[in-house]
DNA sequence: CCGTGTGAAATTATTCACAGCC
DNA sequence: GGCTGTGAATAATTTCACACGG
């Protein structure tokens, strides 16, 4: 279930600050979803609340992080050390979640040997070599749109399972490979279309009736 | 619709390669869904097809275009200097798409006055200003998690109405602003969640049925 | 009482399947 | 003949609402 990450950063946050329970409404408010949702998601891993009293947070925790796979480490290859690869890299929310960049990797040799948040940079000729190694599932792909579905191609030819998709481009994986894309251009458009549809209703509003068009659904 | 800026992505790229016309099979092969959803959703907009021979790319492109409000600039502000603020800086897709970042903001004295990308980092208390001269409505908050809140605060106050939230944070925002989240740690545990799967389903598969655990729904 | 867990209802999204048009 | 546009059918998701347990 896609939300479990978003419900565990809630309470872990919580968690830290010496929160020891809470109910659904409560994390529901902290993760903005419905309190329905929230119970019925967490149903689907076992009864681990107490009725009449709400979900003890650290319990909560261990049993989302054991459902999710985050108890055991990850390792990860980066592909691509451009500006967007150095961003991850650096970013520190991979390592704090038990994903451990093993090798990052770039088709420019000028750019092989350099050190980027203590990871050292392979030329993408030794793609295999590593992901075997270092027995690599899961791969970041941050390369330019054009060269993404090649490299793909080639990871998953050497026994990546796992891709995360940054590269502005759609990419096929065959059966049984996971992929997931995040388009930082695509939310930013969508955001766009909201605004515009603000524009289009301040412009109704004169002399006619203001539409309510908050809300809507994405 | 959210999978607008896909099909308008991948019709970017068809175009590019000189393709004058495409069938809603051929656009839901390159942006990867259903060829009735292509057409469903392509019929809210109007009927910009040609029974017997499909949609004429460059006029579906003006027209997604349109839709989505990109046939104007929009003015964004970028909040947080830090490695992934720079890389969102020298993010291509942005500009590509009609998105100026007018400024870079930063809470940090020592990041104010560099350049990046280009676009100056100047110091948080110049978001009023800033925001009101320039005619920035979306902002980008890249800034660490604990300091989200505060800062999508200000900038709804200084009358930004769209936030692309980047921070590991959940925010809120009052009725009437939208708000976009982007959570890179987010994607690489679901990853992991599948891979997790796979490992539970070889262990299974030692003497016992492989269960087809692939094509999973999210 | 309060809040979980969960059937049932409502809503939303997706896919089918085919009439209509080029 | 091929492909769009779209009602109808289906599937998935979300929300309601309440019985049940602490």
């Amino acid at each position: 279930m896609a939300r479990l990450p978003l419900y565990l950063r809630a309470l872990i946050d919580r968690a830290e600050a010496g929160v020891e329970s809470m109910s659904s409404g409560e994390l529901a408010a902290a993760a903005g979803v419905n309190s329905a949702k929230i119970r019925k998601d967490l149903s689907y891993l076992g009864s681990y609340g107490t009725r009449g009293v709400g979900y003890d947070v650290e319990y909560l925790i261990a049993q989302i992080s054991r459902e999710l796979g985050l108890t055991q480490d990850w390792s990860t290859v980066l592909v691509g050390a451009g500006n967007l690869g150095q961003a991850l890299a650096n970013y520190g929310g991979f390592a704090d979640r038990g994903f451990r960049i093993a090798a990052i990797l770039d088709a420019d040799p000028a750019k092989v040997g350099m050190t980027v948040a203590g990871v050292e940079v392979f030329h993408q000729d030794q793609a295999e070599r590593i992901i075997r190694e270092e027995d690599v599932a899961i791969a970041i792909l941050a390369v330019p749109g054009d060269a993404a579905q090649e490299v793909a191609d080639r990871l998953v030819e050497a026994g990546v399972t796992s891709i995360l998709n940054f590269a502005p481009a759609v990419i096929q994986v065959p059966e049984g490979v996971s992929l997931r894309k995040v388009d930082l251009s695509i939310e930013l458009q969508i955001l766009a279309y909201y605004e515009q549809r603000r524009l289009v209703s301040d412009d109704l509003a004169n002399g006619a009736v203001r539409r309510h068009l908050d809300g809507l659904p994405d």
